[in-house]
DNA sequence: GATGCGTCTGCAACCGCTTTCAACTAAATG
DNA sequence: CATTTAGTTGAAAGCGGTTGCAGACGCATC
């Protein structure tokens, strides 16, 4: 671990060349006579240079940082993808900062004033509320790459997954294993995700010849707290019904809580899936049958694409497949 | 939202003053005439003004961000950190950029030296292995904060959890309620956290004249998958035991998923207790009983003191407690 | 009225790097 | 041998702030 006071200047001297040609060597983008470069990297090296990161700044106009907004960090399917988008700029120079939009729209455009103001050279969104006309402003801004929601007429800057079959799957899968009363507790309802998980509950019952029951459509807000109000408001409504698909997983442990308080056993008396599959899903008492987004994946995508944007190329994203993946919380309903 | 090429020249020009005086209304660190400054700042106002990171970092030498080494993305209790942090952060002016250590030596004084190439004012880290000669090294060097674990002679640096009190607490608990076959599954044995729960187990059952049985004495990585592992080498070594303290929540999920399997039941059976308190916890089945580590508190405090060591002062930081959640995953044993 | 002393402000020199532009060298061409 | 030409290089002008220093001004003091 060395400290750095050595400029470009003590470089160019150690190697008898102007600053210019140390320059040129580092960034490599005008042709230097072997020799010379070979001198001026061993200076380099022997003195443990490291360029000022603002000086480059301010001269270049690059700062070679990226700002990536995320929603609460401390949430297992934005953690996933933060960790992909660490994995996905190592070794491309360029560094995270993050901030947290904390689900909250103004928030969120604090936290993007602020990376602005901090000059970073592109930006991630992972998932996040603010408008389509805003985005549309700060595309033309900067690269920007949205991860975890599809926004109209950003084809080519959008990586998400298709919640709508993942949720169709999910929903098939009860219904093939026999289930026709499958209540839903649905996330927030002004998030995509939670619209298009919806939609593919729907589809597939109505796929199945199975009618939407109202009443087996609750509300919550992705927390395990809203699961367990949710199965609480079912059960006291009296309602009869064999499995539950929820928002994400954290429901479903809430869900499962609740069941089983009132004595309901899972999957034996009611069924249960989730989505997102976080880590504890597999080891969770039933482990949980979910739907599994590719949540690293989609932030090494992300910061892959955003490196190409950033150098002014283009890039095609790939709509992410959330697959299922099936477990213990799901019975088999005998045909009486 | 709004772009900013708009500099302090232009903000000089605006208020008709020069550049000094709009630099000195911007940090007020001289007297400037009220009136002026008035003007001064109704002109940032109605342009937009954000001074630009690098210029000010080149000229001031503070680049106002300070680095976070965490570990694992992703890991629950280092995310609690990483949220206090930030928490701690907002409204200080100060941004946090957080880098991963990913729990390899090598990297973590990778990432480190990145992050003083980008010249950061201050550094926290969140848990980590480089040795305490690095560490010294560092300190001359810049603000520095250890979260999570306690350094010999950094007192006053360090922000830490308890972790022999828990420890002590939670084998404690087990025992007030009858338990004398108590396993552990223990951390990775050369991380200071693992070592001391390990110590409070030990004199936990020491204080109850319990001898410790090598034999119950398994070591994991923090991980579930290594709860299954430990829990099913002590069946098959055909031991007798009535309760495991489980390194961390992760392996206690783990631990209690291979008890079932073999129809073992918890707490019934077998009591479990865990360590950390992450947010599923409170939702598996059975709840889980496990000492409550305050991360985010302790991001919160670490980040708070920073700040304070970045402007030249001291602090003083309290040692955290770890305190014991009873749920229901421990059970009373009824003596025979 | 000259002097001294705060108060407030502008000038200009950096901070360390990038980047244009001109210049210089040596080899290639006519 | 004069003239291109391509390959290299250095000088210098910024980039947008901060900061030491000197100067201008108003006012009390002598």
């Amino acid at each position: 671990m060395k400290l750095n006071d050595i400029t470009i200047k003590d470089i160019a001297e150690r190697a008898n060349v102007s600053k210019s040609t140390v320059s040129r060597v580092l960034n490599d983008l005008a042709i230097v006579n072997p020799k010379t470069r070979e001198t001026v990297l061993e200076a380099v090296e022997s003195l443990g240079y490291q360029a000022n990161v603002f000086a480059r700044g301010l001269a270049s106009g690059r700062s070679m940082t990226v700002g990536v907004v995320t929603q609460k960090i401390g949430s297992p399917f934005y953690d996933m993808m933060m960790q992909g988008v660490i994995q996905g700029f190592t070794g491309t120079g360029y560094s995270p900062i993050f901030v947290d939009g904390q689900w909250e729209q103004n928030t969120e455009l604090d936290v993007i004033r602020t990376l602005m103001g901090r000059k970073v050279d592109g930006l991630i969104l992972l998932g996040g509320d603010i408008s389509q006309k805003d985005l549309d402003d700060l595309r033309d801004r900067m690269p920007t790459i949205v991860v975890g929601k599809d926004v109209a007429g950003w084809e080519d800057q959008c990586v998400y997954v298709d919640n709508f079959s993942g949720a169709y799957d999910a929903t098939n899968h009860l219904i093939e294993f026999g289930h026709r009363e499958i209540a839903i507790i649905r996330g927030i309802m002004h998030h995509q995700d939670a619209i298009r998980r919806f939609q593919g509950y729907a589809q597939a019952l109505s796929d199945a010849s199975i009618d939407l029951d109202p009443d087996l459509v609750l509300d919550g807000n992705f927390s395990a707290q809203s699961g367990i109000l949710a199965v609480n408001s079912l059960l006291m409504r009296g309602k009869s019904f064999t499995a539950v698909f929820c928002a994400n997983d954290m429901v479903a442990y809430g869900a499962r809580l609740a069941l089983q308080r009132k004595g309901i056993r899972v999957p034996e008396d009611v069924s249960i899936v989730g989505f997102d599959d976080q880590a504890e899903s597999s080891y969770v008492s039933p482990p949980l049958t979910t739907v599994r987004q590719p949540g690293v994946e989609m932030g090494v995508v992300a910061a892959e694409a955003l490196v190409k944007l950033m150098q002014g190329g283009t890039c095609e994203l790939p709509v992410m497949k959330a697959l299922l993946q099936r477990r213990e919380s799901v019975s088999r309903i005998i045909s009486p």
